[in-house]
DNA sequence: CGTTATATTGAAGTGCGTCAAAAAGTGTGG
DNA sequence: CCACACTTTTTGACGCACTTCAATATAACG
C-alpha cells in the first residue's frame, strides 16, 4: 500500500527494515478520494498529515480575479501535506485532479515518530525539503523559461518523478488533466496551453492527449527545457 | 548575535531557555561576506549550514541565455541553507546582495541536535516549510500576478518579514539591491522594473530608491498586490 | 441521440521584452 | 574640488509572446 513512498525514499537513502516498520504503523487508515475533489482547505486546523497511494493531486492558490496557480503536483508515495505536520495549517488548498487513494499519519503519531527515530525524521524532512527544490525549480520555469519550455520541462520533472515509483511504461505515463489544469501549472491561459502543446507535437517532443504523455523524443525535450534532474535529488546519500 | 533567528522563532512558537540555550551552542563562528559574493554553489557537499545575521542574501538558478531567476530572499534571522542539511548539496547557488555578516551550524551538531531536541528539530523544520511556504506564493506571483502586483506583493513580504526582526523603521526599510536584482525576483527585465517602479511611484503607494523601499500607502499596497500575510505564519503555535 | 466538457483555431489587443540612447548617480584619482 | 570612468536609472520606439474574445470542432457521456 504505501510501497511507493518507499521505492522514493530508497532511491535518496538507506531505510532500515525498522524504519519501514514504523512508517507502516504510523500511515493508515486508507481512503478513497473522488476526482477533482477539494481534500484541504487553506487555513484549516489538521491533526494529520496525508500520503497520496494512487492517483494525481494538486495544491493552488487563486486569485480574486479567478486566475489559478496551481503550485505542486503530487504522484503516489508523495505526502501532500507533510509540511503542515509542522505548519499546523496550510497556506493553499489541495485538491484531486484524478480519482485518488490516500492515506493518513496522525501528527501525534509523528511527534512521536521525531522523539524515537531521528534518522527517519531526517528523512521525511527531507521530502518536504525536496518540495521545496521542485517549487524552487518552478519558480524558474514560471519567471524565466518560455511557454514551451515550461511545458518540455515538466514533462521532464514527471517523467523521472513517475519513473522511480513505476508509473513509466516505455515512454509514455498517465498525467491525467486536460489543458486547463495544465495552463494552471504553467501560468499560461488554456488556449496558450494548446499552441504550446501543438508546438510540441509538431517538433515530434512529445505529445500529451487524453490525460497520456507520450515523450517522443526525451533527450530533445530536456535540450529544450534545460532540464537537470539534479534538482529532484536521485542519488543515493545518508540524510 | 543570533538574537533575530529568536525574534523569528519566537513569533512562530515558544522556545525554552534551553532550547535557546542549545542554539547558542550549535551556531558559531562569524564571518563576514562582501556584497555580490558568492558563498555557496550549487552542486558542492555540505557539511554546515550558514545563518543570516546582518544584510541581505539571496538563492537564484541561472539558465543558459542568461537570464536568472532569483528564489528566495533572505534577511537578517533566517537560515540560507538549511535545507541543505538534509538535501546534503544545493540545487541552486547563493550569494549575498550587500556585505553580510553570518555564522555556522555544523551538520554534525545539527544532527545530534535531532536526536537529543526532537521539539527544536520540528521548529528547523518549520523553517524551512516556511520558506517552502514562500516559494509558493512566488510561484503564484510569477505565475498570475501582473509586474505591479508582484513588486508591491514583494514590498509587502519584506515589509513583514524585516517588522518581526526589528528591521522596518516608520514605514521604511532597507533593501539593498538595484533595479535589475529586483527584476531578477520579479522575472522581468530591468527596463520593465524601471517602469513597474514608477507606476507604484506615480500611485503614490511605494518608492524604491538607493536601497531604500518608502510604503507610502500600505493598505493599498496590499490591495493591489492581494496580499495575505496568512503564508508567512506569523501566528504563535505549538510546532 | 442530444448535452456538456474539452480541444482547436482565428483575429485582435496588450503586457512585457529588446534594442538603443540619454540622463543621473557613484567612486577614484589628480 | 573637479575630471573621468563606470554603474545604474530612465525614457523611447518597436517587436513578440501571450491574452482575450469568439467561433467551431471533437470527444465524453448519460
Amino acid at each position: 500500500m504505501i510501497d511507493r513512498l518507499f521505492l522514493k525514499l530508497r532511491v535518496r537513502d538507506l531505510l532500515s527494515a525498522e524504519e519501514e516498520a514504523v512508517l507502516r504503523e504510523t500511515i493508515v487508515e486508507l481512503a478513497e478520494v473522488p476526482a477533482k475533489k477539494t481534500v484541504l482547505c487553506r487555513g484549516e486546523p489538521l491533526h494529520r498529515s496525508i500520503l497520496l497511494i494512487d492517483g494525481l493531486m494538486c495544491r493552488y492558490k487563486d486569485l480574486r480575479n479567478g486566475r489559478r496557480q496551481i503550485s505542486a503536483l503530487h504522484v503516489p508515495g508523495d505526502f501532500l501535506d507533510l509540511h503542515g505536520f509542522t505548519l499546523k495549517h496550510l497556506d493553499h488548498d489541495v485538491m484531486s485532479l484524478s480519482p485518488c487513494r490516500i492515506a493518513y499519519a496522525e501528527h501525534s503519531r509523528l511527534v512521536r515518530l521525531t522523539e524515537e527515530f531521528p534518522h527517519l525524521t531526517r528523512l521525511l524532512w527531507f521530502t518536504t525539503n525536496l518540495d521545496a527544490a521542485i517549487h524552487r525549480e518552478w519558480e524558474l520555469s514560471l519567471g524565466q523559461r518560455t511557454g514551451v519550455a515550461r511545458a518540455a520541462h515538466l514533462f521532464c520533472e514527471l517523467y523521472q518523478r513517475l519513473r522511480i515509483v513505476g508509473l513509466v511504461q516505455g515512454q509514455s505515463y498517465a498525467f491525467p488533466l486536460n489543458q486547463s489544469e495544465l495552463g494552471e501549472c504553467l501560468g499560461m491561459t488554456p488556449v496558450h496551453t494548446n499552441r504550446v502543446l501543438r508546438e510540441l507535437r509538431e517538433r515530434r517532443l512529445a505529445t500529451f492527449k487524453g490525460g497520456l504523455v507520450v515523450i517522443e523524443d526525451l533527450r530533445g525535450l530536456e535540450a529544450l527545457a534545460e532540464f537537470d534532474a539534479a534538482y529532484l535529488y536521485l542519488d543515493s546519500t545518508p540524510r
